[in-house]
DNA sequence: GCCGTTTTCGGCCCGACTGTTTTCAGTCG
């Protein structure tokens, strides 16, 4: 193997809408220049979200295969070919030495709405280059004074600076989830209210959520809005119209409200919910058909309005099917859409588990025992069975399990199943809260032994095969030494998939959600193993993992890979956090048979390795 | 710079809200 430098669709998307930063910054003939950068933009986001590797595509299909991704044209994709080939773009590089302000700091910005313009005139004015500079003269209150600023445009730019700098601004999906469906239920309640619904990044389900759009159907606008304005959880109010008011949460989250009449109802959920490319794909579609869409409804040359009250209907008028909220990213679906019956893929939907295969008790690090998890699980979420998968004994901060341990844990799960199977009492011990939990935990219902092996660093599993075969499943996770090179550390999975004893992966790349990149890990190659092995790779629903993510899991599924979704439950009401597994694997185009755990648990364990 | 069910040139998604240069550009989703 020579010397070849991974290039990720990452890189690529960065250094493009760098350019486009600086294009739209400096390029003369600006109403172009506009146009000119937005196509740079745009051309980074598809990169962004292209479910294949750009640097496979230029290997194998060259500069032909750049061409056929939509929004790339000669000109970018000839860039792309000189930073594939050399490692540099000669125009990015020229534009860039045109300028001292700091690029890799102010690219981001734009995304926290400070736009290009803001920062060159910024720049032109208070030779403003990077931003602490602009955290500075902010802080002296030089802003104000050029013309176009005030002090309160300053204070909102420190603001979103703050946020940028933290890393937040965008609020973990489960963080959020609870309040969010409670403001949604108080709004639908609400006199005179027929529809209310949270959409936006939200309604799709996105990992994180940057604020939230509530849209209501009703014909007294002001009375809805006063009432928004007005809940316990609204700090400020940042904005007030005719039909739609913005505010800021205590938890400085903004939410915003649309209010429509019912006949645009569907037309304002549809553009609400995006995403913004969906969006501009469906308003350019409806254009090609001399309609015009738009968030009141679809309406044609005489403005007559022919589809607004329901989503299926805006879909239909533009002869599309119905497209869940979740794959609205314009990465093929509307494509598929188009063609009609049997083209989108059939997701897999949020009651088709039957089971959850990460589940921890108090043996280890979870909270509580195993009978309560089980008797949760199985009322509560109406499962039918769960893997208990405590830890293993190398990783001592869990006080994780030894051989002896995990053999006795099995023979303890053996009498709980037992005692399902013949519906015998549990006693005071067994389950703390004890009331009515007798009857409804026999029946239908089983408990797995299992374990969650700890990998590692070489690869190796910290408990010996002749023991994990004792159990019914075994899933296989990286709990330390993350900084290991890329080629290292997949190795070390690879390794791990290879052992015939790990039926599944747990949580592959171990990231959390805005506090750690996952370790350095080849998806490709992993899902290659995954494949030769038959060993299943697992969606961890833990609102901070998400792991496999959703890219990934459209790698596994194109691969034939089968998945799990799992809570990583260390308590009962986590349960609860498997729809936002199945949220992921749903964005991931995963339907019901690539997820092993919508299987009965006898024919799950058959189709194990 | 990209793209084509009006177009290979001349457009480029759309409306609400804000601030104020009181008529429209900037920003947002």
């Amino acid at each position: 193997m020579g010397i070849k430098i991974d290039i990720k669709n990452s890189d690529i998307a960065k250094i493009l809408r760098k350019i486009g930063f600086l294009v739209e910054m400096y390029e003369n003939d600006h109403s172009n220049a506009i146009f000119k950068a937005r196509s740079y933009k745009r051309a980074s986001d598809v990169i962004a979200n292209l479910s294949s590797n750009i640097d496979e595509i230029y290997g194998k299909e060259g500069l032909d295969g750049l061409l056929q991704i939509p929004s790339i044209g000669k000109a970018i994709a000839s860039k792309i070919e000189e930073f594939i080939t050399t490692g540099k773009i000669h125009y990015f590089e020229k534009l860039k030495s045109k300028t001292a302000i700091n690029i890799d700091e102010f690219y981001n910005l734009e995304g926290i709405g400070i736009s290009p313009k803001t920062i060159k005139v910024l720049h032109n004015n208070l030779d403003i280059k990077d931003l602490s500079e602009l955290q500075n003269a902010i802080l002296e209150g030089r802003l104000r004074n050029i013309p176009g600023f005030t002090r309160r445009k300053e204070e909102t730019i420190l603001k979103k600076i703050q946020l940028f700098k933290k890393g937040i601004g965008r609020y973990l999906l489960g963080e959020v989830y609870p309040l969010v469906k409670q403001i949604e239920s108080r709004l639908s309640h609400i006199d005179g209210v027929t529809k209310a619904i949270a959409a936006g990044s939200f309604r799709r389900m996105k990992e994180t959520i940057g604020d939230i759009d509530y849209i209501v159907s009703s014909d007294d606008p002001g009375k809805v809005m006063d009432y928004f304005g007005t809940m316990p959880e609204v700090e400020e109010i940042l904005g007030k119209g005719q039909s739609k008011t913005f505010v800021r949460l205590n938890n400085g989250m903004d939410a915003d409200l649309l209010v429509v009449p019912e006949e645009s109802f569907g037309s304002a959920l549809q553009y609400f919910t995006g995403s913004k490319e969906h969006g501009i794909a469906m308003r350019k579609i409806a254009l090609a058909k001399h309609l015009h869409l738009n968030e009141w409804g679809v309406f044609d040359n005489y403005q007559n309005r022919i589809a607004g009250s329901t989503e299926e209907q805006v879909y239909q008028v533009l002869d599309l099917d119905w497209i869940p909220p979740e794959i609205r990213e314009n990465t093929g679906e509307i494509e598929l859409a188009k063609k009609g019956n049997n083209g989108l893929p059939k997701l897999i939907q949020y009651d088709n588990l039957k089971g959850d295969l990460q589940v921890h008790s108090s043996s280890t690090d979870g909270t509580v025992s195993i009978e309560e998890m089980a008797l949760a699980a199985k009322d509560k979420f109406g499962l039918e069975y769960i893997a208990l998968t405590d830890h293993t004994k190398s990783l001592k901060l869990t006080k994780g399990l030894d051989e002896k341990q995990l053999l006795d844990q099995a023979n303890r799960i053996d009498e709980i199943n037992d005692k399902i199977r013949y519906g015998q009492e549990y006693t005071q011990q067994d389950i703390r809260n004890k009331q009515g939990s007798e009857a409804s935990i026999q029946g239908n219902f089983r408990v797995l032994s299992a374990a969650e092996v700890n990998i590692m660093k070489d690869g190796s599993l910290d408990i010996s095969n002749n023991i994990l075969d004792k159990l019914d499943l075994v899933g296989a996770a990286i709990h330390s030494n993350f900084t290991q090179p890329m080629e290292v550390q997949t190795e070390r999975l690879v390794k791990a998939a290879q052992n015939p004893s790990v039926d599944i992966i747990f949580h592959p790349t171990g990231r959390l959600i805005n506090k750690r990149e996952g370790y350095c890990v080849d998806i490709g190659k992993l899902v290659e193993a995954a494949k030769d092995t038959d060993t299943v790779l697992e969606i961890d629903s833990y609102y901070d993992r998400l792991d496999l993510k959703d890219e990934y899991v459209k790698t596994a599924i194109q691969n034939n890979v089968k998945l799990v979704i799992d809570s990583d439950a260390h308590h009962p009401v986590h349960f609860a956090f498997l729809k936002f597994g199945i949220a992921q694997a749903r964005r991931g185009w995963a339907e019901k048979p690539d997820v092993l755990n919508t299987l009965p648990v006898d024919t799950l364990l058959e189709s194990l390795k």
